[in-house]
DNA sequence: ATGGTTTATTAAAAATTTGTAATGTAAGGA
DNA sequence: TCCTTACATTACAAATTTTTAATAAACCAT
């Protein structure tokens, strides 16, 4: 695992960093807000251990240009500062743990097993849902309600589609490239003969319908 | 959100039933540790809230009994042990995080809120990996090395099989009856034929070779 | 070695899936 | 209302995938 720690108490900072590589990660670390930002942003780190008071940039603010820029590392902060409300802002500001100095390594390294075990950043989405609509990506089953729905490979990847675009209009162009990799027009009804196949499957039997036509526009799949 | 309540201390129990029905959350609660099992077992919750501390069965029993029943609920635990280490004991008990009582409920909301935000149950193996052979369930590309392998659908559910049981032999009857569906044997080669098209586009740019003949058993996706 | 048996390979037939084109229907503007 | 255009449906044709069947090769016991 490799762990950023940002702190700028050296003391702290080394019994940290020592601890953390007889764990058997690899550490790298700043004692600057600035550095440890910049740092943060460009290599992956599977953890980040931020001091909340910092020379050159503060924690929170760390914590907030990263989440703004939609990392989705785990981020621990160490602090001083225990009043709730202080706690509160840290949590807040989008930091997944909040540890107050002072601190036993021991619950450091069960804070952090805790945070480094959440599943990867890049969790695949398994399951697409959209009111009682469900589809499976790993096991190809589509259901909806307690029906499953069989449906043919094109079919499914342009129900995939629609459902990753739920609630938007989608092109008939849009359609074209990313259902069928075609990157011109076929100058025939291929998209008008597949939408009325799923429609039959996927609306026929329901009294609501999910898969409605926007005249001029494309298709849509209702998101209720 | 669904959210699950054990605490003995009425007082307590009210404020945090209180303080989450107002967020808009559907709260069930018991005072009884042994209850309080039985609820998180037999119901879906997104989040459980267990004071460590109850009658019956205390809380730290209740999160190893669902940690061991491989229950991923995300878990909260209430206490006022308040020593570093009663709180590793709390958190390596398998619990998500440990708050400690005095609290405000702004800090309890917000811790919950950050272990209810992770990404669903749904832990699906999404890629399937023996020695440098790799699929991907999800985008459906299998690669060995780096050049990716185009399979049919049915090349497919038969690599998918023999990888799910790598390095073990594989029966004809097995491959029947999960690649086919078949309940019956249909007295021809359909296996040996697909097997044959595999191996061709698994095996012949390679060295060594993955997909063993055991004779007379079946076949065998090699481990390395 | 030889014969019987199991597995491999190949080509072609059958089945399935996908695309085309013709026809029918609904929507909106003149 | 009528006419144009966009979309829907249907039946069929084309392409792809899967299965069959015939033949060849490999393995093992005698």
């Amino acid at each position: 695992m490799k762990i950023l720690v940002v702190e700028d108490d050296m003391e702290t900072l080394e019994f940290v960093k020592k601890g953390f590589f007889e764990e058997g990660h690899s550490v790298d670390s700043s004692a600057n807000g600035q550095e440890g930002l910049l740092m943060a942003s460009t290599s992956d780190y599977d953890l980040i251990v931020l001091d909340r008071m910092l020379p050159g940039l503060d924690g929170l603010s760390v914590v907030r240009t990263l989440r703004a820029n939609s990392s989705k590392v785990p981020i621990l902060i160490l602090s001083a500062l225990s009043e709730v409300d202080q706690r509160v802002e840290g949590l807040e500001a989008g930091c997944d743990d909040y540890l107050i100095k002072p601190f036993a390594f021991s619950e450091l390294k069960a804070r952090c097993n805790i945070l480094m075990k959440r599943p990867k950043v890049s969790v695949q989405i398994t399951l697409l849902e959209t009111a009682s609509l469900k589809m499976d990506l790993v096991n190809r089953k589509v259901t909806r309600g307690e029906t499953e729905i069989d449906l043919k490979p094109r079919e499914f990847r342009l129900l995939e589609f629609l459902l990753r675009h739920a609630g938007e209009v989608v092109t008939r162009t849009m359609l074209l490239e990313h259902v069928w990799d075609y990157h011109f027009d076929p100058q025939t009804n291929v998209i008008d003969v597949h939408i009325s196949r799923l429609r039959n499957k996927l609306d026929k039997d329901f009294s609501n319908q999910l898969l409605e036509t926007v005249r001029g526009a494309g298709y849509r799949l209702s998101k209720d």
